[in-house]
DNA sequence: AGCCTGTACCGTACGACGTACGCCAACTGA
DNA sequence: TCAGTTGGCGTACGTCGTACGGTACAGGCT
């Protein structure tokens, strides 16, 4: 009996028009873009109900007459982006065989989390299921039908790709909110920490660690490289999704 | 000159000693394992500094004196829980060969999420480097060490393995959190949402998205199944991971 | 013993957040 | 014209992290 949250109120916002005006002209679209130009710029956590109230001229409690919250307000945030990955045109199939498929539908993926790095904080729990999520679904499994998968198998490595992809833009997304917060980028940052660490870690010995660590940074000139991460493991993946084929 | 947050206080901190007790008693250690019983029993949202002030019996500033800040407190909590990861007797290294390692490494890491559902919560951004993560770091890239890789190659292989288990890990912690947040289990969840999902659809056609989701869903019986994804892709990457090897 | 100074502790308050509630004004249909 | 409905929104509540300033105890000095 707990009134929660209704799946089916959610879907039928996601599936509606957006575009039907108020006696103020306001309406689901205006606010969900106002919402994701905030996070854009300045993160998830600026695209409060006041701020984007404030910035489409409305009363705060306005929103409320279009959108049931702000759970759902991130939601129709998720799907509207989610749009820009695959605008008919850019099918991924049908543009080689299924390893380039799998390839481009990583980059797509990699870049829209470049381009709204909020995207991964808004996420998470349940899928979303709107239109656009939909259509992205459909499309990036179209690149793995009739290769000899099974619909499971087809399923588990668009999962994993996908997983892949999230987790290293997750990374990439982390290091610039650090680099936002607090005011330093990753050279300054690795400035300020080394002398501290290595006066700390005085007396233990980390000699692997130490090594590789050293390596890594060096040739990075950061604490992490999330789009050689990206690449490296992406190759790795489809080497080994090479061998479910047989 | 800004003064946002300062690293080498942080890692001091960390690397401190944690049970010096003040005036009445509190210790940096009291604070933050009852951080972590909060976020363990109820999410990371629940270890406010009211909350944990109130569990311990102090006032919530008191909290202040012995831990900078809220993001400090959750290095600390993150810190102390990958203490948990190996105990010293339980070395990866050394039990097989490189794969049966890095499996263990995958499996060790995927139990703590699992035990600690707030900590890929807690986690992103620069890294923590705290005792503990360092301690993890070496013992993780000693099963890598010797077998032929460069210290690049080790610190990406790792890295594309980690990845992969916070990626499935994170999305485990979501359906718990999804479920708790809304009082619906997946399949009180699915049946809520289908038929209104189908209605919205009608007219639209996705033909692979439909079949390849059917099929998964009946399998699962959920909307996703991260434990099934953590094994299938963590022997799709072994495999591409060979490769590496030759 | 008396006192001084540093610091552990903590009560209050501020500005953010999401949103419940209720009022007003503008539309709609009769 | 007037009643009923509904979009817009001002105020207020309970939450959060934490700045600030006061209180009272501990330890070192005379």
């Amino acid at each position: 009996m707990s009134a929660k949250s209704d799946p089916g109120r959610s879907l039928a916002l996601l599936w509606g028009s957006h575009t039907r005006p108020g006696r103020s002209g306001l309406t689901v679209r205006a606010i969900v873009d106002a919402a994701i130009e905030l996070a854009d710029a300045e993160g998830l956590e600026a695209a409060t109900m006041r701020r984007v109230a404030d910035k489409i001229g409305s009363g705060t409690m306005s929103l409320y007459t279009h959108v049931p919250g702000k759970a759902e307000l991130n939601d129709l945030m998720v799907d509207t982006v989610l749009g820009e990955l695959y605008n008919g045109v850019d099918d991924p199939s049908g543009r080689g065989g299924w390893r380039e498929g799998l390839r481009y539908v990583a980059e797509r993926n990699w870049d829209v989390g470049l381009r709204h790095l909020w995207l991964l904080d808004a996420t998470g729990g349940r899928p979303t299921l709107g239109p656009n999520a939909v259509l992205k679904y459909e499309a990036e499994l179209r690149v793995l039908d009739g290769i000899g998968l099974t619909d499971l198998q087809m399923d588990s490595v668009l999962t994993l790709v996908l997983t892949h992809v999230e987790g290293v833009a997750r990374s990439h997304a982390g290091l610039v909110r650090a680099q936002r917060e607090s005011g330093l980028d990753e050279q300054e940052w690795w400035r300020a920490t080394a002398p501290v660490l290595e006066r700390v870690m005085a007396g233990h010995d980390f000699p692997v660690a130490g090594r590789v660590g050293e390596a890594s940074s060096q040739v990075y000139q950061a604490s992490a490289d999330p789009a050689h991460a990206f690449a490296f493991g992406l190759d790795v993946i489809l080497d080994g999704v090479q061998r479910l084929m047989k």
